[in-house]
RNA sequence: CGGGAUGUAGCGCAGCCUGGUAGCGCGCUUGACUGGGGGUCAAGAGGUCGCAGGUUCAAAUCCUGUCAUCCCGACCA
């Protein structure tokens, strides 16, 4: 392709809106536009990466034995009523009558294809002898985002590739699972990412049902904790704290506790404030309806409950706060001064708790707290369990060494989901003995336009993107320096075909523009591989090939040129997708 | 949905407080020069100042409303 016959519009200035590298980078390389908050065009550049994105995905869900189908964006509201997901989705669901000839016909926009791809294989699969089966698609989903933000990387219109496993077993679902969980792997890894997969909420199946695949970036959403000594590596949703069951500390030479007025003081940071002690003197009582019956969860001030851990605990099926009532009747308090001391509803008590000596406690009275509770002595309980979210210098529950917190981009989620969906619509299949049952299921999504982000996003430098050959929009760029000089034109056109000849990806900039102002260009739109044709090697039968990721300059013969990069571009492109 | 900010030429911004001719840089057009890291000179084109209403002889500027975008938070099968 020749620079001036397709639509590159490089910015030397970054807009104000765009806050974060890769949107800012997307922006000035002239890949995106936008047209308004959480939905963005894709310039010729952006296109070009997006696709070979998607060409990777697609060759190694391939080799997994996927097939690929294609599945309507647009979809019945009633298969969402059917798996109660209208409600779930909520506002996020897109979704709005239409009119067709007398009556109305209410659509809604998919967010994802379980309904779609689980009433399709009601329909097909009858019997045991068709399984296993995984499908996948990629195609753009929609989600009304309350706020779409990061540019490309959060927004209400995106291109998923989603893939659903179809099982008679456990172990066929495990054997999908584990397929899919390779092929995102080798996927990131030809796409140049550094990727951390991490152990995800996975809701009814537990175990390792679930995994997330994190780009480590400063500036992405999620926050997981990993290890530096192990590996280990979780969601903070997720993430065991690796701490034991303590005994209570001692007891002894502790004076009695003491009830202390607190006038208005419901919050751990008030109370700590008006003591003058620090919230991880404290113990924060937190009251749950566990399956609709009360319990006191408590942990230390500073710490945060984790919701998911507290129902595992407590083995429930539905977890949520109690609302003020049931707190009032529970601690004959108002909200905020509730403590474990003689309280009425069972409590269960994090790991920390018992660790501290002595600690301030709401009094189950109003405007009251008491100081000096010693755990164990004056409240009591059986075992302790890890209840919050981990923290930076947790112990790794994996090994000896301790937790730290980065930031991710989430580009990959697998997912087993059992028989959710072929429950509610009723997907079944017939085994040898004549007998029915739910299909399954296990479903496998990638963000396609996350992985073009996360790539701006990680690999640039102060003069712009730095494209990876494999998703690269194009994977050499040539640069003429002078197009109003014959000589220079003649063995530019001549690489540049031999190069299109051999098959490779050659952006011609043909434009009349300095040297200069080129090279700026060239840098920010970040192709991988630059060949230079001026004047100055044209003295020396040479021209210039250079790596966007840095080093020096090489001299080619000209007559060489063309050949040379091909050989490089190949053996680059061996070396993401053999790593 | 709560909190904060910003809307003036394609992009980045000034002007607004103190009402009176709409400005700068980049980009764009034409020409000449120039030609190895965003060139120089000259001549141009381009804006109902987000929108609506109000105050005023007069509104980019003051007031009210509204819309849009961005940031923080809540939310995110």
């Amino acid at each position: 392709m020749r620079w001036s016959q397709t639509l590159i519009p490089t910015m030397k200035e970054t807009p104000a809106d765009a806050e974060i590298p890769s949107h800012q980078l997307m922006l000035r390389a002239g890949l995106i536009r936008q047209l308004m908050a959480g939905a963005y065009t894709y310039l010729p550049l952006g296109t070009r990466a997006i696709r070979k994105a998607s060409e990777i995905v697609r060759q190694e869900m391939d080799r997994t034995g996927a097939v690929e189908l294609s599945m309507p964006a647009l979809q019945p509201i009633e298969l969402f009523e059917r798996t109660g997901r209208r409600d779930a989705f909520g506002n996020v669901l897109i979704n709005f009558p239409i009119r067709r000839r007398d009556h109305n016909v209410h659509l809604a926009l998919g967010p994802t294809h379980e309904e779609v791809v689980t009433d399709l294989m009601s329909r097909l699969i009858s019997s045991y002898r068709q399984l296993p089966m995984t499908v996948y698609q990629i195609q753009t989903k929609f989600r009304n985002e309350e706020r779409p933000r990061f540019g490309v990387l959060r927004t209400s219109e995106f291109l998923m590739k989603d893939a659903y496993s179809f099982a008679t077993t456990v172990e066929q679902l495990n054997e999908s699972y584990q397929k899919m969980y390779d092929a995102y792997c080798r996927i990131y890894s030809r796409c140049g990412l550094e990727f951390i997969p991490v152990e995800a909420e996975s809701g009814p199946i537990g175990g390792d049902a679930s995994h997330e695949f994190m780009i480590p970036a400063d500036n992405g959403e999620d926050r997981i904790v990993r290890c530096d000594s192990c590996g280990y590596a979780a969601n903070l949703e997720r993430a065991d704290t690796g701490r034991n069951h303590q005994a209570p500390a001692s007891t002894e030479n502790q004076p009695p506790p003491e009830t202390v007025d607190t006038p208005g003081l419901g919050s751990i940071e008030a109370v700590a404030n008006f003591l003058k002690i620090q919230p991880s003197e404290m113990i924060k009582t937190l009251i749950y309806l566990a399956d609709d019956k009360p319990v006191a969860v408590l942990l230390r001030g500073d710490h945060e409950a984790n919701d998911g851990k507290i129902r595992r605990a407590l083995s429930a099926q539905t977890l949520e706060m109690a609302d003020n009532a049931t707190i009032e009747r529970s601690t004959n308090a108002p909200v905020g001064f509730a403590g474990p001391v003689e309280l009425k509803i069972p409590i269960l008590v994090d790991h920390d708790v018992s660790l501290m000596s002595t600690a301030v406690v709401g009094a189950n009275a109003e405007d009251k707290h008491t100081t000096g509770v010693v755990p164990g002595r004056d409240f009591t309980f059986d075992t302790t369990f890890d209840l919050r979210n981990a923290e930076a210098g947790d112990p790794c529950p994996k090994c000896e060494s301790k937790l730290e917190f980065v930031h991710g981009i989430e580009v990959g989620h697998v997912f087993k989901l059992g028989t959710k969906y072929s429950e509610a619509l009723e997907a079944e299949f017939l085994d040898e003995k004549e007998q029915r049952h739910p299909l399954i299921m296990g479903c496998y999504g990638i963000g396609v336009n996350r992985i073009i982000a996360g790539l701006a996003e990680t690999c640039h430098d102060e003069n712009g993107l730095i494209w990876p050959v494999s998703v690269a929009p194009y994977e050499v760029e040539l640069i003429p320096l002078n197009v109003s000089d014959p000589e220079v034109m003649k063995h530019a056109e001549s690489i540049y075909s031999e190069l299109q000849q051999a098959g490779i990806d050659v952006l011609m900039d043909d434009r009349d523009a300095r040297p200069g102002f080129k090279f700026k260009d060239a840098d920010l739109i970040g192709i991988p591989l630059r060949i230079i044709v001026g004047g100055k090697g044209l003295k020396e039968g040479i021209a210039e090939i250079k790596w966007r990721r840095g080093g020096d300059a090489e001299k080619i013969p000209l007559a060489e040129a063309a050949n040379d990069a091909i050989n490089k571009i190949q053996a680059e492109q061996n070396r993401l997708s053999n790593q």
